[in-house]
DNA sequence: AATGGTCTTGTAACCGATTACAAAAACTCG
DNA sequence: CGAGTTTTTGTAATCGGTTACAAGACCATT
């Protein structure tokens, strides 16, 4: 309880642990030395009290506001929903801390003015925009698997064996893999799908695809009307997984009876008549711990990366193979 | 020239003009009587030295943000990209304003704390939001044409009235409309669509569809499968463009030789191999002149609305009729 | 114990606005 | 023309932080 009704200001702080507003500012921004017991205090006071920093006050101060820009890997405006609700998880964060979020250009040699710092999407192995920001001294955060940097990413492979042993423990041996392509992720979940399909020999077939809804649909349907048979399929997103939904319904099958379906991501309420079996991704913590090593990467901290756990979410989009052995 | 490195501060306006602070606040913020002699002088060396208010100083003063609520009519994660434009746009204007934008759920009565004014899309006739807003006392502004209320909205009917003319003008006799619905802005369009056929007593076909790729694509595909015939079709936006688009292209047809296509909405950079010919509407207009409204809302002004013009963009998606007439 | 050098902390000015209050200026009127 | 009002304006405190500078505490030396 003891709801303040009023935020507590850096004088309270300073009144609370006995010390004036210049050592709790000191304590707040490890800038100049304060002793160990005084820091371990005033933090401990700061804690009980909840007390954060006034936005409007700071940048008063600084003369300037912080800025993060957010470099996705193209100017497409067809976001997609994933993207959306990470900037939104994102901003639920840097809103309240007043630092403003800028959405780059796929070309960063073209920034009006330099963020703060920068968070990358898709990186791939030389990414120019890596080199870009490291040569004009602005410290950068990547989403996804990446040695060397400062990162951090879902657990996609890991989360594709989950995703396909699900399909295996409902005895389906005939799986297909959709999003097969060129891009980090869809290569680390189509890997972890394949390792789990290898465990107990299962058949499998890869279908080229994008990670959208009519990229899935379109793959599906052009699959199966070839000839391509599978009672199992992992789609690589839960907007392919859409996508492929409806192409096996307008193909007159039945979900989950013909077909089980998995999907990644997790997206909350989806445009589907049943709930999808996925693997759902902790969006609000990636956001976060983006967060936090961007925090590190402008103290100049030392590169690390995180791998955040991804979660199997049961639906009703899986049922148990028509032919089921064992 | 004289670009100034470092923008004016209220002292900087104060001292040009003779006066103090106080007195330039007061010409800011109108609060209490100024001299009209004074006031046009301060005016006038504030728009000679182009200074505007420091937000984060603002705020401090006033001791809370100003926040904008913005309400769309589902939870649905899948934004359109429109969506996605028209909230970028939006921030643009209200970041360097220190205004912070918040996404609230589609049920306004579970707000945490209530927004200094908030937006409003595809509200309809009697929209519950609308009356919980003007009884918590927050002024609204919705984006869609409504009566009693302030309100911008593009030239819907306007739009898809020349989209149509395009096609008509292309020789093209028999129409299609894509996007059938029920949604206020469905209706608009095509009423548009269905006023530009009769000038010339085109035959018209319907195609129910919601704005997605997807819609598009499913309701294109199985209307032409169930024998029904256009070279003419009109997608009320450009997602369910690109779903026909495709549609089409899997049933052997050439765009635009076989059937040619109009969009709307204008979105740049979609993923085709060639232009759509679209009706653009001005984004940025059309968020600005929301803000506008708000202020005016905010200040107690009576409701008044505004359509904004949209555009006719020629891409390479509408080509002669075949059996081309005249 | 006095001297000098680190560490740690407090003090006070400042960031760019707003606003209550008081002072000055401008009117009104007898 | 001077007293009394009403405008109009300036002054100074305040919002919640940061930070340069000075002062105080603490330690080891000689």
């Amino acid at each position: 309880m003891s709801d303040a009704l009023i935020r507590p200001t850096i004088d309270d702080i300073a009144r609370a642990s006995g010390v004036s507003k210049g050592t709790v500012s000191r304590v707040i921004n490890g800038h100049s030395t304060v002793a160990e017991r005084t820091r371990a205090r005033v933090q401990e006071v700061i804690a009980r009290l909840e007390y954060t920093p006034d936005p409007a006050a700071r940048n008063l101060s600084w003369r300037t506001g912080q800025t993060l820009g957010l470099s996705l890997d193209r100017d497409d405006p067809m976001l997609s929903p994933y993207q959306v609700l990470f900037r939104r998880a994102l901003e639920a964060h840097t809103a309240p801390l007043g630092v403003q979020l800028l959405d780059l250009r796929a070309d960063l040699t073209r920034m009006a003015r330099l963020p703060s710092a920068v968070l990358i999407m898709h990186a791939v192995e030389g990414d120019p925009r890596l080199s870009f920001l490291q040569q004009a001294g602005v410290p950068a955060v990547l989403i996804g698997h990446h040695p060397a940097s400062f990162w951090v990413a879902p657990d996609d492979e890991g989360g594709a064996h989950l995703a396909t042993m699900q399909l295996l423990e409902a005895g389906h041996r005939q799986l297909a893999y959709l999003g097969s392509g060129p891009s980090q992720v869809a290569q680390d979940r189509q890997r972890g799908f394949e390792r789990a399909a290898r465990t107990v020999g299962a058949d499998t077939q890869l279908l080229a695809a994008d990670f959208t809804v009519l990229g899935g649909y379109r793959a599906v349907r052009r699959a199966w009307e070839a000839g391509v048979r599978f009672t199992g399929l992992f789609a690589q997103s839960d907007e392919s997984a859409i996508g492929a939904v409806a192409a096996l319904e307008d193909l007159g099958l039945n979900i989950p009876g013909d077909v089980s379906v998995v999907g990644f991501d997790g997206l909350p309420e989806l445009p589907l008549p049943y709930a999808l079996t996925t693997v759902s991704q902790d969006i609000p913590r990636i956001a976060s711990t983006a967060l936090t090593l961007v925090g590190e990467a402008i103290s100049g901290g030392i590169p690390r990366g995180e791998f955040i756990p991804v979660q199997l979410i049961s639906g009703a989009t899986v049922a148990p193979a028509p032919g089921g052995s064992s």
